[in-house]
RNA sequence: GGUCCCGUAGCACAAUGGAUAGUGCAGCAGCCUUCUAAGCUGUUGAUGCAGGUUCGAUUCCUGCCGGGGCUACCA
């Protein structure tokens, strides 16, 4: 079924039509604010009031009665300075949770952008080094965008930048076989790596002379050296396995880890034909730059003076490797505000090389700021993602355990696991991604009011009252007899019910995956005061019934939201 | 200096150019012999300043004030 909004939309379209007034009419149909206002308006007549030189409300009025009448509808009203709005029918509303019930997990998914594909790159951690809390907002922030793009259609290739090249892989190597210990790097690989590197500094500082040392271990490694190189996979393993370790909890996948050494080979491609093309010069000091005609920001930096090649260069290797392998229709990429120049620098230089016609897209988020205590990575005191997620569930098995005692161990773990997980995943995705974002532990693990405990907890009732029914058993009545929904409270849910889809795609486009969070926080609490007012299980069996479809169909689309912010829902809690 | 982002209640955040600017925490007043009180009901409290565009501006434009990022040989 196509969407409610995009129903009525082809309804106003064709009152247009019959006004004469569709050239070039923008039908926009938003969620009013208030119930008393209906469940969809539109501000058509005022947007077209001047070009049809008629009064809003006059025009409004003709609109109005050039609507086709429908069933679903129950009234379409003028409001305000000129606002059309639509009231859904009480019995559309009443069954359409049946209508979300039949399309269950599918619920929300939609084929609007079928056939085209879209490919997104985030994460982005360092080999040797372990993920840290500033990993944390790229990589969920990742995993909810690519979900959500799969769900309304796209096919979506997902990529992870791994930083696995340069010159601090040939101190790593230097360091390791000077002090390493091949038992003890297995034993513990990341933080033990990490200890190498560290140590390599600190030495640098006695002994200036190893500084050169990485520098020709690098220079073996890229130059095919067989130990290096077995070396430097033997790490990549290692490390590849412990990021996948942490993605598993996280809940996100990834279909290619591309990394730096990935585009070792492509980009003598890109450079030869910069400057074939004339766009690529010599600058200051004999480095290879990219110019631009206008001085919004400098020039990009392909090749430095002493030959060595930038993350630049990579990327345009990038945006060439990506549209030759998958002719997307967007390139995505997942990275903080700090970066924001430099994309729009290598994005000016792609379409001056004409690397591809996708459109490409740096998506980016606000800084993650600490109030409680400066975290800085300078001095390796890193706050690591892994313990920020054991903190999580920690705080949630408390919280578990003071609320349902009477749960087995086994069971309250994999709550708190799914609880406090959730809230930090819910915590990320809640706010509008450009937003600084201030870390504490109280608001990144809240776990009352607007957080993913809330809409866990709702659904949990929900699916309470569903076992309680099933136990029950009650009189069968049959479905042409289920009577319809009579109180507001449920009224409200029920409304919410059919802006799912619409919402999703709408989030979707704009990237932003807290408007689908808003969306499920409004459901929660439209549920939980339904919950709090309005009594189920004791109600006649004919509005029992019904009731019990509006409550399993809510459950249904808050899991399946949550779902795409990779939040499980446990079914108590 | 240039450029980008941000200024919404005590705090943290919402709001596709719409109707009375929403929510959470904190505060205040209530609600558990009734489907899970991680909840519900009520309540106090806000758009940095000055102009402009618009029927209508938190949103768009200009200026100012305040905060932050970036600003060619790092990734």
């Amino acid at each position: 079924m196509t969407f409610v909004k995009d129903q009525i939309a082809a309804l106003l379209k064709t009152a247009l039509e019959s006004l004469e007034l569709s050239d070039g009419a923008e039908i926009h149909l938003e969620y009013p604010l208030e119930a008393v206002h209906g469940d969809y308006s539109t501000n058509l007549a005022l947007t077209l009031s001047k070009k049809a030189g008629r009064p809003p409300r006059e025009l409004a009025q003709a609109l109005l009665e050039a609507l086709e009448p429908v069933d679903w509808i129950d009234r379409v009203e003028i409001a305000g300075p000129g606002f059309i709005n639509f009231y859904l029918s009480r019995s559309f509303l009443s069954n359409f949770s049946s209508h979300v019930l039949g399309e269950g997990e599918q619920y929300g998914s939609s084929s609007a952008y079928k056939g085209q594909t879209v490919v997104t790159d985030s994460s982005h951690p360092n080999v040797a080094k372990p993920l840290g809390v500033h990993h944390l907002l790229s990589t969920i922030l990742g995993g909810a965008i690519n979900k959500m793009l799969a769900q309304v259609g796209y096919t979506v290739i997902r990529d992870n930048y791994l930083g696995d090249w340069g010159t601090q892989f040939g101190k790593l190597l230097y360091a390791y076989k000077t002090w390493g210990d091949e038992a003890v790097v297995k034993a513990d690989p990341i933080p033990e790596l990490l200890k190498l590197y560290i140590r390599f500094h600190d030495e640098v500082e006695a002994d200036p002379s190893i500084e050169d040392k990485g520098r020709a271990e690098f220079k073996k490694l890229e130059q095919g050296d067989a130990e290096n190189k077995e070396l430097w996979e033997w790490v990549v393993g290692l490390s590849l396995k412990e990021f996948f370790a942490t993605y598993e909890r996280l809940g996100v996948t990834f279909d290619q880890m591309n990394g730096e050494s990935f585009y070792e080979d492509k980009m003598a491609a890109i450079i030869k034909m910069g400057v074939e093309r004339g766009l690529f010069v010599e600058g200051e000091k004999g480095a290879l730059i990219c110019p631009f005609d206008h001085d919004r920001y400098p020039p990009c930096l392909i090749r430095k003076s002493d030959g060595a090649t930038l993350y630049a260069t990579r990327d345009l290797a990038r945006i060439k490797y990506w549209e030759e392998t998958w002719h997307p229709q967007k390139m995505i990429n997942i990275v903080d505000t700090a970066q924001q120049m430099y994309f729009q620098q290598i994005f000016e230089v792609a379409k001056k090389m004409e690397l591809t016609p996708a459109e490409n897209i740096h998506l980016w988020f606000g800084r993650m700021r600490f109030p409680e205590k400066k975290m800085s990575t300078r001095k390796g005191n890193i706050v690591l993602l892994e313990e920020v997620l054991d903190e999580a569930e920690e705080r949630a098995f408390i919280l578990v355990e003071e609320k349902s005692p009477h749960l087995p161990e086994a069971k309250k773990r994999e709550i708190a696991r799914m609880i406090g997980i959730g809230a930090l995943k819910y915590a990320v995705l809640a706010q509008n991604p450009t937003t600084d974002i201030t870390f504490t532990w109280d608001k990144m693990l809240s776990l009352e009011g607007n957080s993913s405990p809330y809409l866990q907890y709702s659904v949990a009732r929900a699916h309470s009252i569903l076992r309680k029914a099933e136990e029950e058993g009650g009189e069968v009545v049959p479905a042409d007899q289920i009577a319809e929904l009579t109180e507001n409270a449920e009224l409200t849910v029920a409304r919410l019910l059919p802006r799912y889809p619409e919402v999703l795609v709408h989030a979707t486009n704009e990237l932003r995956p807290n408007l689908v969070a808003n969306y499920l926080f409004e459901l929660a609490s439209a549920f939980n005061s339904f919950y709090g007012n309005v009594h189920v299980l004791k109600a006649e069996p004919k509005l029992r019934a019904r009731r019990l479809i509006l409550v399993e169909a809510t459950a249904q689309v808050l899991k399946n939201g949550l779902k795409l912010f990779g939040i499980e829902t446990p079914e108590e809690m």
